[in-house]
DNA sequence: TTCTCTTGACTACGGTTGTCGTCTTGTGTA
DNA sequence: TACACAAGACGACAACCGTAGTCAAGAGAA
């Protein structure tokens, strides 16, 4: 296992907002074509998307690497998707709720909370608890 | 409806074990005896525990009013746990997910994640989307 | 070459959170 | 009465987050 080091440093709200924007996005991105596409319509200065990017790069969520013609950085998720989302969803129920989740459950009884697709994907998981 | 102020500010993480460990407990308690089952076994000063609770009074998470014999301050949760919780993570799917809930549903299918009863759980919401 | 743009490094500043120390006040007790 | 304690109000300070301005270096344009 080595040095388990898998501790990944929090994110603050508007971090982690643009973190799920570029791992939806997929591929690698621009500074400038973040601030396009992401702070333009929240109003955010260019020079703010490069801060949080950078953020995200220290705390190794993010890597760079000079574009092709070596004017700019571009810069791409550690992590999958999936891997993120999983991995926010695992430390919510440990920090947040303690380690139970059952609040989570009881969450997704309310049937408003779930598209018609989540609702076939739980009753497929349950249908897999089921042997 | 009225002014629909349902908007709670939001809690740092010690905040949160803070007040989960109040309404966990049930009844009202005081500082001291906060500061005594809480802080100590983490190394927290008396005036640390009072200071959280304080910041959470102020935040509408807990209520006080004076002890019988009028000495000290005894506070409780403004909310039942399950009513936390809930709003906990409706909130964490609203803002840390984006609005899918796709990633919880991804994390209840990994069976370590969930005690029996949680699965008993599950499969009684699944049943309950059947109709 | 000189002016202009783009890009990122640095610096900054107010708000929040975690953590306490100190001061003041009430209340028994020696 | 004078002193010891308990409780809480306040103030403080560092780290972190959201947001952004300024600067300097490189790359074209004129």
């Amino acid at each position: 296992m080595g040095t388990m080091s898998d501790e990944k440093k929090a994110l603050g709200e508007q971090e982690l907002t643009l973190l799920r924007f570029v791992t939806d996005r997929g591929g690698a991105v621009t500074v400038r074509e973040m601030a396009a596409e992401f702070g333009a319509s929240r109003g955010l200065a260019r020079t703010t998307v490069l801060t949080v990017m950078e953020r995200l790069r220290v705390k190794g969520y993010l890597a760079r690497q000079k574009t092709a013609d070596g004017s700019a950085w571009e810069y791409r998720p550690e992590q999958a998707r999936s891997e993120l989302l999983g991995g926010l969803v695992r430390e919510f129920v440990a920090k947040s709720l303690g380690g139970s989740a059952a609040p989570v459950v009881a969450f997704l009884s309310d049937a408003r909370n779930l598209t018609d697709q989540e609702k076939a994907d739980l009753r497929a998981i349950v249908a897999g608890l089921e042997e």
